[in-house]
DNA sequence: TCGCAATATTCCTGAATAGCAATACTGTAG
DNA sequence: CTACAGTATTGCTATTCAGGAATATTGCGA
């Protein structure tokens, strides 16, 4: 496979790679949110905000959209949440089985 | 969301989020293959390469298992190969996109 | 047991980056 | 035009981590 196709993948993940950018992406996830909404729902602060939101409508997955004063920013790529949740049921997947694992310890 | 949640899925992203190892698992995609074959696919050296797959192996993505003086790896997770191609079709659609709107310049 | 090939681990350095604080910009109301 | 709230950017520090070299371990054949 192509080494650069492979990194233009990889740099997609490392977006996703990170609890702050995932945590903003979930606020997000019902509906449009003005920067000072984001950073009243997260957990850090409006200039780590405003760079996460930078890199994120970069690659495509927000749109950015300035409103009386204000400025919103909505999700314009489901797919991420697409992404989250196949590896969320693969962690629960993985934990039951091990779980199982420690339960035919007999 | 959970934040202990959102770390998780952030750590699974992580793994995904280096070149190198998706390299690693695209030459194991098609089978098994023990490290030394890895190496001579990769373009890393085998110290390395042995602590990717160290790291996909405790995150249940690979499966070891020595056979005859050398260890094969498998993938035992084609979760993977989904979410790679989940992101290869957003990232195509993407260019696409930028493409028309270029075309559209008239 | 010894030696060798294959794999794993350790130590180190350099690069990338998240977070904070301070500062700069931007648009709107008055 | 001015002031201000909201947003973006910059400079900095600490942390993380990939890569390479050297070393340790492991398992098999002789």
């Amino acid at each position: 496979m192509n080494p650069e196709a492979l990194a233009q993948v990889a740099d997609y993940f490392k977006l996703l790679s990170e609890p702050s950018r995932l945590q903003v992406l979930c606020a997000l996830k019902q509906g449009p949110l003005s920067v000072s909404e984001i950073v009243a729902r997260a957990s850090m602060g409006q200039a780590n905000v405003s760079k996460h939101l930078k890199l994120l409508t970069q690659a495509g997955i927000l749109r950015r959209e300035p409103r009386g004063g204000c400025v919103y920013y909505e999700v314009c790529d489901p797919t991420i949440f697409e992404l989250c949740e196949v590896v969320s049921s693969r962690l629960a997947a993985r934990l039951a089985q091990q779980q199982e694992h420690l339960l035919a310890w007999t």
